[in-house]
DNA sequence: AGTATAAGTGAACACTTGTTCACCTGTCAA
DNA sequence: TTGACAGGTGAACAAGTGTTCACTTATACT
């Protein structure tokens, strides 16, 4: 009864991406004055999945909107029972450390299979014109785009590094301009 | 200048996890008048990137909280000053198609490597009892518990298949239990 | 039984909300 | 200069806000 408040005001959340107001709530759980509202907010603030901001409205907690965040694979997934889960995230939060210059781009081609990223795959960049060693790139070489490992050899000299043994590394001709660097890769099945 | 207005909604918006008030909106822009972002918000209604509800609080629309998603990798990146991004999309809506009883697991082995999902990857699962042939399931078998092809052979029994040659087929020798099936791959570098 | 505690009701309060109206700039074209 | 017009100001309005208070109902325990 009590668990289900939760998931209707969590639900409300999800669908509006605001906090309800407390009327809204009352209709939502079916109470018939705000004041049972505000007496069920009390308790929602005090285990902390909500707060109030200086004006009393609310304002959602980490917990809020967020995927728990169970144990390794091998370990075996918790019984909904316990649920003691280690941690909780939000994807977006995960995946976009700061939305800025950040976009998604769809893979085509297999130069990076044995980087584990696939045609079809959706990568998140951020554009940046300079990136570290090792990290992945979206790069215009010699007039082409394309994504590689971002490399340097023994000289000093950066190169774009396929990760497929059927393609060459590329040393750039006349140029070579970093546009992104890979931040993320998502598949959905 | 306008433009500028935009951002800083969107910044309160990403900051609060809420569309400001109109006073707010204020002071975020510098007017000192609530008609001004009155006709400011009328605006932006018109040009469709946010509504009001029916008591006239502002909710977002498709473009807010959202990351652009431009073309696809080989075809390269769209300048900023172009930008006419062939859709835009949130990843927590895109990932996570029903919140309800998913959770998020980080992956141990080598078994799916390849499926290109690698060690450290964070795999997004339902909680379900069943799955499609083919896809890709936690499941309980033999008291151990592993994430693999959920397969079908000729003669129509059950089996679990790994995507890696090292390991063989599973045919479940007593029981076989499906916990969840997979739905997204996420990788972060 | 009785009684303490939790949970919900309904009305009242001060305050904030989005909206409207009349008015005051600037800017640009004729 | 004149007029038009978009953009901003400031005050006023009804409606909705979170909160408080006093009161009633349900629940549990000895």
């Amino acid at each position: 009864m009590y668990q289900d408040y939760k998931s209707k005001i969590l639900a409300f959340y999800e669908k509006h991406r605001r906090m309800p107001v407390y009327k809204e709530i009352m209709d939502l759980v079916g109470f018939k004055s705000r004041n049972a509202v505000y007496k069920l907010i009390d308790k929602l603030v005090e285990e902390g999945i909500v707060s109030k901001d200086k004006q009393g409205k609310l304002i959602p907690n980490s917990l809020f909107g967020q995927v728990p965040m169970l144990g390794v694979v091998e370990a075996g997934i918790p019984t909904m029972a316990e649920e003691t889960f280690t941690d909780t995230m939000s994807l977006d939060e995960f995946i976009l450390g700061d939305k800025d210059k950040t976009y998604i781009l769809e893979v085509k081609g297999d130069s990076m299979i044995e980087a584990h990223i696939t045609e079809g795959d959706l990568v998140v960049v951020k554009r940046q014109d300079y990136a570290k060693e090792g990290e992945i790139v979206i790069a215009e070489v010699d007039g082409g785009w394309t994504m590689k490992y971002f490399k340097k050899d023994k000289s000093g000299r950066f190169y774009l590094l396929p990760a497929n043994k059927k393609y060459a590394p590329i040393y750039p001709e006349s140029d070579m301009r970093i546009a992104a660097v890979v931040k993320a890769v998502v598949r959905k099945f």
